[in-house]
DNA sequence: GTATCGGTTCGAGATTCATCGAACTATCGG
DNA sequence: CCGATAGTTCGATGAATCTCGAACCGATAC
């Protein structure tokens, strides 16, 4: 598992890209479970109990590259943060409006 | 010109469709020059002037079926509003947010 | 070391989306 | 009625994107 992924840094973030990685109906539901706090992607499920590991690896990619989450290593797991500070900087009231829906 | 296109109700109107619609840099940019009010189609123009008119009407199109737009028939042109009332009570601050970005 | 667990990356197939020309439609002016 | 204007719809082509299995990888447990 290739240790640390490329993120955009809070200069680079695009608000298409958030507002694209936002409009995917499983992708939204695990930015708002991650509202709450930092998640162990394991223990972050979203809708599909059973869905292939690949597909969700996949769904975190889009959410990284776009800014929105942070995914880091975190012994042999992955720790996903939402990236509240930088998107809130950026666009503010933004995810406020988009987790509460 | 066929007339009255299909709006959808503002019932209808699903958060991850309008951040779909908006996730484009050519449709946010019309959506953002209906901020400041209605706009006849023809003088909305977004990044590109000489952009076809097959393709301008499928921007209108995508932002008019995720509820973002209004478009009505207006003499022989068209009218162009952004449903903000609809939007700001059904995500209170997203519009606010995404047209200020 | 070996196995396992959690997760990424690669590659292929299916699906969706974008772009644009051409045909069509409705409205107004003369 | 005729032509011009403004814009939609259709159809085709190409580009992104989605989905998933298979292979791979890194950290831990044994």
């Amino acid at each position: 598992m290739p240790g640390e992924l490329p993120h955009p840094e809070r200069s680079e973030i695009q608000l298409t890209d958030v507002l694209f990685a936002l409009s995917d109906p499983e992708r939204l539901a695990i930015a708002r479970q991650l509202a709450d706090g930092p998640l162990d992607m394991a223990e972050c499920h979203a809708t599909d109990p059973n869905l292939p590991k690949s597909t969700k690896s996949h769904f975190m990619k889009v959410l990284r590259e776009a800014g929105v989450i942070r995914n880091e290593p975190n012994g042999r797991r992955r720790m996903l943060t939402l990236r509240r500070d930088d998107l809130d900087e950026l666009f503010p009231g933004l995810l406020d409006s988009v987790l509460r829906g």
